[in-house]
DNA sequence: TATGAATGAGTCTTCATTCAT
DNA sequence: AATGAATGAAGACTCATTCAT
């Protein structure tokens, strides 16, 4: 595959993704990609040989960018507590946006197709955040913002509260306020004290 | 539909219930269920339009038995601690059982099929779930048992933890200790003064 | 599959016949058959899975019929010799009739599908031939009409020379006067000593 | 087309006849050529239209092969019986090397495309055979190697009888010892009177 | 009520062939 | 001459749904 071909291979992975956002990852069919892209059959699969290993792709272009954006927004001299909450405002965001989102195409995906834990990418991008989130806490608690006694418990805490609220967003509908309310509690526990 | 019927129709329901726990949601046809249950194409659709017609029903008669177990097992001079380590039990129980659980097919289908509110069953047995929490946690603080200044924030918190479990267990594993780690952190935060 | 459907079976074979007798086996899709039996696509899987398995059908429906034939056609008081050149216009019979024979739809199949040797219904067929063969030969030779110091060697001999009088006619064509020579050669040589 | 083309080209056969010996003919696409030649879909297309146009290719170079082997390994002092012997293992090796021949390959071609009897190689090939054969009985019978009366006719016959042991043993397979048994019965007919 | 044969639309997948470079 | 990406026709197969009995 030349370089030419590298680049048809991004397009098609960009075009795909916002149908699986649109539509899931079940109810997609090469069909649905090879419209959407307006190539042919057979040319989309000179490049992927199933929606599977089409959603792969889209999911690992992904982490990609979101690897960058991390790194990217945070001003030097924010607080723990400023990170946590940009961190959280994303989320919420990601949460709210229940229909732009590859949210349930990842769920059906990885209800059906059960990689490896090692390969496991929500699973990687998981534990990838405890780990952030851990750091981030134990910073909080060394400059005093935050009291808790269980860095690690707390992150992974946060980890699967969001979790929670997406899914919940996604099956039975979640309100703005419900939302809030929620990741309020998950502050205030952090900051317990001082409220 | 005479009694015939209806007991006919609770025996599919019985039957299909076994077929989802296996296959999840979007797996099973019309075939699936007409093979399980060993009657004719015809016959099923003469109770059922469609597996999610199908798929409704046995959600709500697990409802119905769900509503009963809640009631039915728990010992009159327990304390409040006492039986919120019975539910946790219960739901750790539920998570761990991965490939026993409705868990995936409903996950499968309120994806694709959103309810209005006020028919979302999910929706329904969350609140529900909330309320119950939250009269549970308020009778273990006005019996000193827990500190909790705000015990539907907390009951609210339990369930989206427990949500994000069961979806994390689906998606990408959950070892037991990881989940006994995070039940236990949910239970310190309730009592904390006392560990 | 009720009785009726087991004469549409039935249908399906004596209608694929034709087609393989036409195309051969392996030009021959399921829309072929389809188009022939004038039934839908999902109406043939319901009988067949695939143009191999029906093919297989028509080849036992076809040895069905030639144990009878085999069996039915000659006359009590008929000599070895007599018997001998009734099997081999028969032969000739079919050999010429390039165009109208399972011949070529067989070759296909087994060049694809070479099944264990107890299953290979070509070589059961053959076998069984060979045994016929042989006992008509050593009758002949009791009869005083035959010379032959190996019925058996003989029987296979002529066996192997009409296959390949068959397979040459479909691929290289075959005269009916070299097809003839060859025949007298086989009678010759049993009755050699007479001519 | 230039030299170094034509040097192209030989390689395309050369390298193609390995490809129909392994798969036959009607399971070889041009993918299959192009991975195995190592050269681009165009670039085949330069050369050969099809894989009935390259198989022809690959049919004549063997055939030329064919006609060098032939006059080159007999022994000046050879008798008739040597040489016949000589005939009949090679062929029996062809026969038994049932992976390793492009029998099938060639039956599959002359199944699906029979050209003019002028045209047809295959038919070429036997008539020089059986004419080949007819010379080398007739030196046997001169010599007194031999006994027969129709040299041509046992040419004929001992062609048919070869081509219907490749055959089967390509359909229904050929134990070693049954294809020894009736090349020896094939040599008795020929010496008769001395075994 | 109940049966199960039948339908046909829809999806996946492969392959000969073309064509711009 | 040579490349290899792209095309689209064609074939396999499945499944929800209907309907005569």
């Amino acid at each position: 595959m030349g370089e030419k071909s590298e680049q048809k291979k991004q397009f098609i992975v960009d075009t795909a993704r916002q149908v699986f956002v649109e539509k899931g990852f079940r109810d997609v069919t090469m069909k649905d990609i090879v419209d959407a892209c307006g190539i042919s059959r057979g040319g989309l699969y000179l490049y992927f040989d199933s929606t599977a290993a089409l959603f792969r792709e889209v999911l690992e272009a992904q982490q990609m960018e979101k690897d960058d954006i991390f790194t990217g927004e945070i001003p030097e001299e924010a607080t723990a507590t400023d990170i946590l909450l940009v961190f959280l405002k994303e989320q919420k965001k990601e949460i709210l946006l229940r229909k732009n989102s590859l949210a349930v195409a990842a769920y059906e995906y990885f209800f059906a197709n059960k990689p490896a834990k090692k390969d496991n990418l929500l699973r990687r991008r998981f534990l990838q955040a405890v780990e952030i989130l851990t750091g981030l806490i134990e910073a909080g608690v060394e400059s005093g913002e935050f009291i808790c006694e269980d860095p690690q418990g707390a992150a992974q805490n946060i980890m699967f509260v969001l979790e929670g609220l997406r899914v919940c967003s996604q099956t039975m509908g979640l309100s703005e306020s419900r939302l809030d309310s929620e990741l309020l509690y998950l502050m205030k526990d952090l900051v317990y004290e001082e409220l």
